[in-house]
RNA sequence: GGACCUGUGGUGCAGCUUGGAGUGCACGUCGGCCUGUCAAGCCGAAGGUCGCGGGUUCAAAUCCCGUCAGGUCCGCCA
């Protein structure tokens, strides 16, 4: 375990253990903890490891003691050098043991339903529901530790920056917009509700107009979205906002904390992170947020397939990908691949394999005997490829081709990835509209307070969708950490927006009134940046899952296993509320 | 809302294709032996609703259907 800068020690002992050295021998000393294991040698010698906060050491007795894992107790003995030869090189107090030893039990402890050991992986659910016993293990008292690092050292950068820390409301107004969001009904105010914020977006554009210039928080938020590896329903972010600054200023305060968390963790960053804008993300990588630390980028064959018989070939657009791993792609293989591309939206996947042929590469496939020989061998120079290659190719409009094959190239090429290795990169010019729904009205890409590039601005009536927006993601190792933008703070601006969105003024006021209304009165120029610190924690402790960075994470479907939440309410609760729950589907059955 | 994977003594796994007595391995637990181990070792024992319900069959951990739980993903996440 590592060895933490301790305080020290009080109360019922005067060491902790991982402080213990071999400066220390002939000591007589108190410590406290868990039985981490007990080695039995007959009634005269007994080896009990002793675990605390700090570490692990040896405690060395001489009459039958009765303990088993994970007893509490508290040890007196004497700190002594291992005879020679016995020294354990894998502990930090491995030179040094306790001797003349008084054990006290202070907690009995049953047997523990999994071993605390980091050797087996323990069912997921076992785990969450005894979390108690699951942060026990020294990876997770890691991770939250180094968490905690983070935080701190993501707080220092703010400081240093000149940001003051603001706390915003849990219990914030619907803005019904974006993600789904938790509802509080209100007592005093029966049929009426408070949301739990989603992000403290509003309320940190508010401090600006109240003149904070430059505010921070590390702050919680709350979406009642289904969950994944990367989300949960709550999770932590470093939220900040700052007045009279440019898109720039904004990378450049989010680019030190990161990069002050990094080396928190004990990974050094080094140089400037790097920009890449969203039209490159998605033509080379096929995502908003690629993983640079791999190269296999997408490659444009429309014009290859021109004049093309093929109808799976016939597109506006056509992307390939050359397989990374070309060996292990088997017909079965191939044909799940087909499968996965359909089931992100593709109309289809085609494979091509390079095999020897009577003069040069031929292609096998199942098309193989529609391609006319200009089309095979320019296919084989454009994407460069040689004898066992494959190639697979993704037909659509440029944006759907993209993300299919982006999608598989993450699929294919996970392992090539450096576990070691951290690639930051900010995503920029993300398109201001993502969209048009079914009613014909524009979508955000971000969030409707998004100001568009000055450059574009005379293409909003006529060409919306080509408008590019001041808005930058930071993606880390292919995960997105974070977004943010430089806002509108001009009515003006505001209401053509509102009008592009389909909001009419009515609904503007309804939602974003109190916002308006503040713009009114005096608003900053401002811009913002949020980053989720699970997702920064995670990716720099080597996790997958954020899960492991969370003290008492949700399962997948939202519960807690550990406390049953959520769990059914008395009547006289929803009764207090003005509420009651109608019967379910199956209970009516 | 949908797809896929997993569910077997307290824990981790094997057994499942090809149905034939709850069979096996490792850890843990309990008992015994053991004076230098550190995943201690050796001997012995206990411990099971094969997630749950139904079906097929002479016979189901194994095949089929449903369901629950956990996980990964699609949708969703401005």
């Amino acid at each position: 375990m590592e060895s933490t800068s301790l305080v020290d020690a009080k109360g019922l002992r005067d060491r902790y253990v991982g402080s213990l050295r071999s400066d220390d021998v002939g000591k007589r000393v108190t410590v406290c903890g868990w039985v981490a294991r007990v080695r039995e040698h007959g009634e005269h010698l007994v080896f009990v490891d002793v675990r605390d906060y700090s570490g692990i050491v040896q405690v060395v007795a001489h009459s039958s003691v009765e303990l088993r894992s994970e007893f509490v107790v508290r040890v007196a003995g004497t700190v002594a050098k291992r005879p020679e030869g016995t020294d354990n090189s894998s502990l930090a107090t491995g030179e040094i043991e306790l001797t003349d030893t008084a054990i006290e039990v202070l907690s009995e402890a049953e047997p523990s339903p999994f071993s605390l050991q980091d050797r087996a992986e323990i069912d997921e659910a076992t785990r969450l529901r005894f979390r108690f016993l699951d942060l026990r293990r020294e990876r997770m008292q890691q991770n939250i530790r180094v968490r905690a690092k983070i935080n701190s050292a993501i707080r220092a950068s703010m400081e240093r920056q000149g940001f003051t820390e603001i706390e915003t409301p849990l219990l914030w107004t619907p803005t019904p917009e974006g993600a789904r969001e938790f509802v509080v009904p209100s007592r005093l105010h029966l049929g009426s509700s408070y949301v739990l914020p989603q992000s403290p977006q509003l309320a940190k554009q508010l401090l600006m107009v109240a003149g904070f210039d430059r505010y921070y928080q590390i702050a919680r938020c709350l979406r009642d979205e289904d969950l994944r590896a990367d989300r949960q329903f709550e999770f932590t972010q470093l939220d900040l906002e700052a007045s009279f600054v440019t898109q720039r200023d904004v990378m450049s305060f989010i680019s030190d904390a990161v990069t002050a968390a990094s080396q928190a963790a004990g990974i050094p960053l080094e140089g400037e992170i790097g920009a890449i804008t969203w039209k490159d993300a998605m033509d080379r990588f096929g995502v908003d947020k690629p993983d640079m630390r791999y190269g296999n980028e997408l490659i444009d064959v429309t014009s290859v397939f021109a004049g093309t018989s093929i109808r799976a070939l016939s597109a506006p657009c056509l992307k390939a990908l050359v397989a990374p791993n070309p060996s292990s792609l088997t017909r079965s293989r191939l044909d799940n691949l087909v499968d996965r591309a359909k089931s992100l939206g593709a109309k289809g996947l085609l494979w091509l394999r390079v095999i020897p042929g009577s003069d040069g590469l031929q292609l096998e496939s199942p098309v193989s005997k529609f391609l006319t020989e200009d089309e095979s061998k320019n296919l084989v120079a454009a994407t460069n490829v040689s004898d066992g290659d494959v190639i697979l190719i993704v037909g659509d409009e440029w944006q759907k081709a993209c993300e299919v094959l982006g999608q598989l190239r993450i699929d294919l090429g996970r392992n090539q990835a450096n576990p070691g290795e951290f690639r930051y990169v900010w995503v920029i010019d993300f398109p201001l509209f993502e969209g048009i729904d079914e009613e014909g009205r524009l979508v955000s890409t971000h969030h409707p307070f998004t100001m568009p590039n000055q450059e574009d601005f005379d293409k909003l009536a006529s060409d919306p969708l080509s408008v590019r927006s001041q808005s930058y993601d930071l993606v880390l190792n292919g995960w997105e950490l974070g977004s943010g933008s430089i806002r509108i703070h001009r009515g003006d601006i505001q209401s053509r927006i509102f009008s592009l969105l389909g909001v009419t003024e009515e609904e503007a006021s309804n939602r974003f009134g109190f916002l308006l209304e503040a713009f009114k009165y005096g608003a900053p120029p401002h811009g913002g940046f949020a980053f989720g610190i699970d997702r920064l924690t995670a990716l720099l402790v080597g996790e997958e899952n954020i899960r492991e960075v969370i003290a008492f994470p949700k399962t997948q479907s939202g519960s807690d296993l550990m406390t049953g939440a959520p769990k059914q309410i008395e009547a006289k609760v929803w009764d207090l509320l003005g509420l009651s729950v109608k019967p379910q589907k199956k209970d009516l059955s």
